[in-house]
RNA sequence: GGCGCGGUAGCCAAGUGGUAAGGCCGAGCUCUGCAAAAGCUCUAUGCGCCGGUUCAAUUCCGGCCCGCGCCUCCA
């Protein structure tokens, strides 16, 4: 079965496929910004795009998918935080960036091929500004600034249902103090020598010296790694618009073609049931998870127990759920590693296929880790009308947690020096059969939160559950 | 005001016109210096409320209540 996702465009299920002779499918998914950590909203999406990048794999062979998330190194937020820290935009974003990759890396989640940056990508989009000029699609304003004009392209708001829409009449549109319209948005920005210290680039033909909109980034990336059409092009819902109307736009005008086959979004997060805000104290990052004992492997998972098109509503408890949840997973699949407990059988396991169809319809993730325990609970206990496992099923339950992304071997979790020492003393003081000394020591440990599971040769720790 | 989504057991969460996946928690049992872990078993006559269609609705239709997101630079 063909992997089947929601066309945000067309609003419906449509399976995926290149659409080039050589095979390849390509696709472009909108990354971070690098002025601040991301939190784990953000990380929801690119943990859903890489279970797509997974299954794409999977689907076409690994050498056949071609996958881009950009990082957006120059906006206002960036600059905002140049001012802010006083400090070179480069060093700002260069140390964003190798947190954004670590934590990436934590999660499992497979670097993209490509990892364009706007500012690497300077020219390619001034060229775009200039093509949109002298097609009629894009004018300079008074001040220096280059604006798209949206009555120039006839299929603006396909996406976003924009024409159906009335808009709250708001005043952040106010400082569309150059526009012609107040619905234009900004290809190129002119130099403000007040907010934006030293960032600035050559304009496009007849533009004053600035930096580029945020928008025609993707679109100038995307058409200069993937080309002018794409396979899928996917993000948070809340690029949907104005960011992806604004990039089929520019896309399109220029190009003259479609720009994406197919548009997918994934929900957002919520965290104690309303959106993350650092006011609210709900505004989690990696860090503060682990921080706080959490694996980053059960953060992803966490981040997969919902349907990716429906809000997902997000609380520490989660993690206590995913934390032993993978380890059920792990000792499912330690006992099928065991090849006492498998049985000789075909070359090809069919008994995964529904952890892929759910997985392929729709990535509905919690329907397919559902799947996958129920396969649990029919390898370990077989009955007579379901046989033993064998060696390929051993193989398609490593593909599926593959497909995941789901290591469930390596939980590292972070401990604090303090708590391992305590743990270090009791262990020996229970060697020596102190055990006065080793109930005391528990004790201590349990008030700092976290449990020692003792075994014969061995102790693990962990966060106390609540 | 406009656009859209959702309300399923203590919590999280799939799903279907024919009688409710799965995970977590909890309880019991096995095991065990302690505490756990691990393994087994059990856990919604019910799917926001009220009507309607139907042999049959949680699933379709209508109304209502509640919650959430978005509406120009937030994944």
């Amino acid at each position: 079965m063909p992997i089947h996702l929601f066309d945000s465009l067309e609003r419906k299920l449509k399976p995926l496929a290149p659409s080039r002779a050589d095979g390849v499918f390509r696709f472009y998914n909108c990354g971070p910004t690098v002025y601040a950590p991301a939190h784990i909203g953000n990380f929801r999406t690119f943990v859903v795009n890489d279970v797509l990048r997974r299954l794409l794999e999977l689907e076409f062979g690994a050498d056949k998918v071609k996958h881009v998330r950009n990082l957006t190194d120059v906006d206002d937020r960036t600059i905002g935080q140049t001012q802010k820290e006083k400090r070179p935009l480069a060093e700002i974003t260069k140390k964003w960036t190798d947190k954004f990759h670590a934590d990436c890396d934590a999660l499992n989640c497979l670097r993209p091929h490509a990892e364009p940056t706007a500012t690497g990508y300077i020219k390619e989009q001034v060229n775009m500004i200039e093509v949109l000029m002298e097609k009629g699609n894009a004018y300079r304003a008074a001040d220096g600034s280059v604006y798209f004009k949206i009555e120039s392209f006839p299929g603006y708001g396909g996406l976003s249902r924009i024409k159906e829409r009335e808009l709250k009449i708001t005043n952040t549109v106010a400082d569309a103090d150059h526009k012609d319209s107040v619905s234009d948005f900004a290809l190129w920005k002119a130099y403000k020598p007040e907010e934006d210290g030293d960032v600035k680039w050559p304009g496009p033909r007849g533009a004053s010296e600035g930096r580029p909109g945020w928008h025609i980034e993707c679109s100038a990336m995307s058409k200069s790694l993937l080309g002018d059409t794409i396979d899928l092009h996917s993000g948070g819902v809340d690029l949907l618009f104005p960011h992806h109307e604004n990039e089929i736009a520019q896309s399109e005008c220029c190009n003259g073609t479609t720009f994406a086959h197919h548009w997918y979004h994934s929900e957002h997060l919520l965290v104690d049931g309303t959106t993350m805000s650092k006011s609210k104290g709900n505004y989690y990052t990696l860090t503060d998870l682990v921080e706080k004992g959490y694996s980053p492997m059960a953060v992803r998972y966490a981040l997969l127990m919902g349907h990716p098109r429906k809000q997902l509503n997000f609380m520490l408890d989660s993690l206590h759920s995913a934390e032993s949840a993978l380890k059920t997973l792990k000792s499912f699949k330690d006992v099928l590693a065991d090849p006492r407990n498998t049985v000789d059988g075909p070359e090809a396991s069919s008994r995964f296929d529904r952890v892929f169809a759910a997985l392929h319809d729709d990535m509905n993730t919690p329907a397919a880790l559902g799947a996958l325990f129920e396969l649990r609970q029919e390898f370990l206990y077989p009955t007579a009308t379901s046989a033993k496992p064998t060696k390929a099923d051993v193989a398609a339950l490593d593909r599926a947690l593959w497909a995941f992304g789901l290591d469930v071997e390596g939980t590292v979790l972070f401990v604090p020096a303090a708590i391992t020492a305590l743990a270090a003393q009791r262990w020996a003081a229970k060697q020596a059969k102190d055990f006065a000394t080793a109930d005391a020591l528990r004790k201590e440990l349990t008030a700092a939160g976290w449990s020692m599971l003792d075994s014969k040769t061995d102790y693990k720790l962990e966060p106390l559950k609540k």
